[in-house]
RNA sequence: GGCGAGGUAGCUCAGCUGGUUUAGAGCGGCGGAUUCAUAACCCGCAGGUCGAGGGUUCGAGUCCCUCCCUCGCCA
């Protein structure tokens, strides 16, 4: 049997943005993702990557000298390099200037004009003739109808546009939602698109008029050069294009579509309408999440306190980019309300979570191990229950409740509650290790040989359990769980050197306690380097 | 203005259809114990009128009403 398809996707950014915590937070959540579903064996494809039709890219690479196509090559390269630092692994990284995209898109926009679903139309709106541009509604009668740059009066305009016929299917839409709860989430999200989609549906426009003189920048109307497809509609076909191959096909539909809250009234309804008249399935779920704070604050350009990636950078020169990911994974804003990126929190999670608590266990692990064993895996003992009464001869299966926990945490999208799951393993591990005491046993062994093999087996559980747990640890910290296997020669990946190679076996077989990929008896630990050193929090945040 | 979410220990939050207790967890803080470990780990404590007022009920963070405040979506 084949292993079940898993595409997630982040929006295509902005290309004229510069790479900061609201991307790098998008796309590290389905990293991790991404990571949870290969780790269970699944067939695994990851996209990101940028928008590059907007009429402000043309405007700004002018004001450089620069053509669009240099402009946003430099800047798409900014996203992928960002992407790099953060240790993110996509499939592929979609530039919608990319023919392969341009054709393909242009060919859905075809189809919806052929089946009726795309039609000119007259678009009415208040044109601001000093900025040349046409503003909503809302907008213009907030100013008094007077352009909100110049104040002159705006003038009210008609001109042709293709609309796409969004009204045809409210019905079908509001359907959809009713049957499939989790299409929408999280839930509070799903409630707004409801009750906006209560209101019902206006077409909207999908084009633009090609002005005198313009770049050739974008995908013209098939069939009419006189108009342009609208940069949002041949956006939300990203996800499409990247799999409208023969190979990549059984992608689609997407598994999970993730963004964050402004945009999602695009994901929710009008892309799924737009797959209804394509006849395209819909993806399953539409996961629009909340925004980062930075100390407290909203970020503003006002305020110029804009979390960038160079910031990201020097906490991962600091503490590690799989430290700043296990935040942003853990304490985002994953569910409906907005999170706080706050230097003392992060210290505090930091030491909480990963100094004192894996970093700590797999230390005092590794060096009884290392001073009782002579740094080797015990032979004595087997993988079964410990033999004596302790309170705690039900380690294996405590940690298989937790694996199982990982997974159904992952298939709700709870990404913190399932990396939870790693770090509850080490923190019974923690209380094992107190209660048996094996350092103590460790100073009788001389008067009785067979406390040797309790202390071997105390170990070898302790050992098993931190190594199950970092499988689990491993989607939103992939490097130091690779050094951590490295240095217990006990890598699943295809290549222990490359946290993104891949996985041996399936999550199933590698955390099967006391299994095939379990610690093997005579197996070299080192105690290595600590994972995570403790971090002072009286030491002032690191500066960009 | 319309619709929606929410106000619970210093912080972040659990508490589903009302009655497991003297309202919980994690983090922080305080005290203790311990030494295998990264001053880590472990144990104990921390008295929050569960936004305000009123009501229903034998009994309400948990239902109803009013009010105050925060926030989101839309207009």
């Amino acid at each position: 049997m084949p292993p079940e398809p898993y595409y997630i996707t982040t929006p295509i950014y902005y290309v004229n943005d510069r790479p900061h915590i609201g991307h790098c937070y998008t796309t590290v959540v389905a990293d991790v993702a991404a990571r949870f579903a290969r780790l269970l064996g699944r067939d695994v494809f990851f996209l990101t990557g940028t928008d590059e039709h907007a009429e402000k890219v043309v405007t700004t690479a002018r004001e450089r000298g620069l053509t669009p196509r240099q402009w946003s090559d430099a800047n798409a390269a900014e996203f992928r390099r960002a992407f790099r630092l953060m240790e993110v692994a996509e499939s592929d990284f979609m530039r919608t200037s990319e023919d392969r995209h341009k054709t393909r898109a242009s060919a859905y926009i075809k189809r919806l004009m052929d089946s009726g679903d795309v039609y000119l139309g007259d678009y009415v709106g208040w044109f601001d003739a000093s900025q040349e541009e046409y503003l909503t509604e809302t907008v213009a009668k907030e100013h008094g109808f007077n352009s909100p740059v110049t104040g002159k009066p705006l003038e009210k305009r008609t001109e042709k546009n293709y609309f796409f016929r969004l009204s045809k299917y409210e019905d079908r839409l509001r359907a959809h939602f009713d049957a499939r709860p989790e299409f929408v989430l999280p839930e509070a999200r799903r409630n707004e698109v409801l009750g906006r989609l209560r209101q019902g549906l206006n077409d909207v426009p999908v084009s633009r008029a090609v002005k005198e003189g313009d770049e050739d920048w974008g995908i013209l109307m098939p069939g009419d050069p006189g108009h342009r497809v609208y940069v949002w509609i041949e956006a939300l076909c990203n996800y499409l294009t990247a799999v409208d191959e023969p190979e990549r096909r059984k992608y689609w539909p997407a598994t999970v579509h993730v963004m964050a809250k402004d945009i999602l009234w695009f994901h929710a309804v009008i892309w799924p309408a737009m797959l209804m008249a394509l006849g395209e399935p819909l993806p399953r779920t539409v996961y629009a999440h909340a925004y980062f704070v930075a100390e407290g604050r909203k970020m503003s350009k006002s305020l110029g306190n804009f979390i960038e990636i160079d910031l990201l950078e020097a906490y991962g020169r600091r503490y590690s980019i799989d430290a700043v990911r296990w935040y942003l994974a853990t304490q985002g804003p994953l569910g409906a309300t907005d999170a706080d990126f706050a230097h003392a929190r992060f210290v505090e999670v930091y030491n909480a979570d990963l100094a004192n608590g894996i970093g700590n266990c797999a230390s005092r692990v590794g060096n009884m191990i290392e001073k009782y064993f002579g740094g080797q895996i015990p032979e004595e003992g087997g993988w079964g229950e410990i033999a004596f009464d302790l309170g705690f001869h039900r380690t294996g299966s405590e940690v298989d409740s937790e694996v199982a926990d990982w997974l159904e945490n992952f298939e709700q999208f709870d990404l913190s509650s399932a990396l939870a799951c790693g770090t509850a393993i080490a923190t019974n591990i923690d209380l094992l290790i107190n209660r048996t005491q094996p350092f103590k046993i460790a100073k009788q062994i001389e008067n009785d040989v067979a406390l040797r093999v309790v202390l071997a087996q105390i170990l070898k559980h302790c050992a098993e359990a931190i190594r199950i747990a970092s499988l689990l640890l491993y989607p939103a910290m992939p490097a130091k769980m690779a050094s951590l296997w490295r240095a217990w020669n006990c890598s699943p990946l295809n290549d222990p050197d490359d946290a993104d190679s891949g996985f041996r076996a399936p999550l199933a077989e590698l955390a099967e306690w006391g299994g095939t990929w379990s610690l093997k008896p005579g197996q070299r630990i080192a105690k290595g380097d600590p994972l995570f050193m403790r971090a002072d929090p009286a030491e002032p945040a690191p500066t960009a």
